[in-house]
DNA sequence: TGTTTTGGTTCCACATAATGAAACCTAGTT
DNA sequence: AACTAGGTTTCATTATGTGGAACCAAAACA
């Protein structure tokens, strides 16, 4: 499980976004992190900065810890993110479906959304384990080289797909990896034409899946569905007959989605 | 389940902490909201609030929805509280206990901590129908009314407690429910001398349940866990015999707490 | 014990960025 | 065509954020 470094288009941002971006540098850390730490990373000034994560702690978005001097994310996200869960994501709506497809095909099944241009789990089940479902999600991943990625960027619309491209870092986890738009762009086109993603170890070595757009109004993706599994359990031909199943399970999901209209 | 409306320390915010303070105000509403509808339960000018919103709809905190004109959490909030919840709350390393206590009780297990006065469910278990686990993680609940607030007030520092108790609204929610921090205190110095925390249908009518905290270095208290049930299924005294079990789980959990400090 | 280093916090003159009243759109009414 | 309600933009004013430098505390060193 890499930590690859995202790339966040920098906007005209304010005092808010660099504010957040010391959140998300907090976040990325991972682990209780020191002031230096973060001065060293950071493109502000030391002032600056200590002002920044006063704030933030002040206010619950970073918990400090005196003692140890250092900060991590607060609770206060935790509550913000069950709110964004509940009403922003896919997850309340298609929790049956994927409840369902997981139960029949007896494998991982992933639920995943683009933001920013990178993929975001909002649901994960597995029904031989149910357990590190609530750990993963909130994950985020790269898109270029997942399933759900790949589906999601297939159906972009033009512009907004470039957008997303560029956004990629194209880090070879892999020797499947693409390395380049050049050669994920063609794939994208076929995947729009099958309606259908692969991903052929291209994460991860050994772990494969199929992906089934979400795509409610027939013109907007607003996410992806997934069956994941590992090289020693199935063969992408195997997943592939998969297909239909998730196929349908994403249509299911789509038109329960039609009454609330998607950003982006 | 009652919105109850939470008072939050006003302190010297700066501009981050009104940005926050809008995110707060769409979260809350719990649904896509317009503009309009937020204008006027805001504090600041039309102007004024206009711009936070489109801070942070830029910034991924918000999402909008340009067909509809309306505002809802965004998903980089879900991404953030991944990272909150892994590294800042008690949920990854409670995991394997709370597992085994709900496996042993078959009743609904909680497992919270407190932030800024009000209590925070960082993970649920509930071993008859496991589905609405990940959906509650998140919530907060007022700690004056609550088994895990109670337990986790009563072993609080003093000063902070007074604090905390500062931020409770009170609220009636039920005949039982305390509605003063007169009534309250003599019961948290019980609980303190007794080491558990009962919710005697103070927060909902006819749930009730057992708690107790989660004190790593016999000095701070991190968090509390409890069994919950309805009183139709099971007494008051019923639930009290599981108190050694429950007290087990707590000191197991706070055995492995120990090496990493918590803030507050 | 005295001295230096390291890491964190505070000051303060200065400039930038937030502010909000009012003007201005735009689409939907009457 | 005139009105209205909801949303967006302008712009002079000023509050806020900025960051270099000074400061402080505690640890590491001499």
């Amino acid at each position: 499980m890499p930590g690859g470094r995202w790339k966040r288009a920098l906007e005209r941002n304010g005092t808010v976004g660099k504010a957040l971006e010391v959140l998300d540098q907090v976040a990325d850390h991972g682990r209780p992190v020191r002031f230096s730490e973060l001065l060293e990373g950071s493109r502000f000034p030391k002032a600056t900065l200590y002002r920044f994560l006063q704030s933030l702690a002040g206010q619950g978005m970073l918990a400090y810890d005196a003692e140890r001097q250092t900060y991590m994310p607060g609770l206060r996200l935790v509550r913000l993110a069950h709110a964004a869960w509940q009403h922003s994501s896919l997850a309340p709506i298609a929790r049956p479906h994927v409840d369902a497809l997981a139960e029949v095909v007896r494998e991982a099944v992933h639920l995943a959304q683009i933001d920013h241009g990178h993929v975001i789990f909002v649901d994960k089940r597995k029904k031989t384990n149910m357990f590190d479902t609530l750990a993963q999600t909130g994950l985020v991943a790269p898109s270029y080289c997942t399933g759900v990625g790949k589906a999601i960027l297939a159906f972009l619309p033009e512009e907004t797909r470039s957008e997303a491209l560029k956004m990629q870092a194209f880090v070879p986890y892999t020797p499947h990896t693409h390395r380049s738009p050049k050669s994920l762009r063609p794939e994208l086109d076929q995947i729009r034409d099958e309606g259908i993603a692969f991903d052929r170890e291209e994460h991860e070595q050994g772990i494969i899946s199929v992906a089934a757009p979400i795509i409610p109004d027939q013109r907007r993706v607003v996410g992806a569905i997934s069956i994941a599994t590992s090289t020693s359990r199935r063969s992408l031909d195997e997943l592939k007959t998969l297909s239909p199943t998730l196929r349908e399970t994403a249509s299911r999901i789509a038109a329960e989605v039609q009454p609330w209209q998607f950003p982006n």
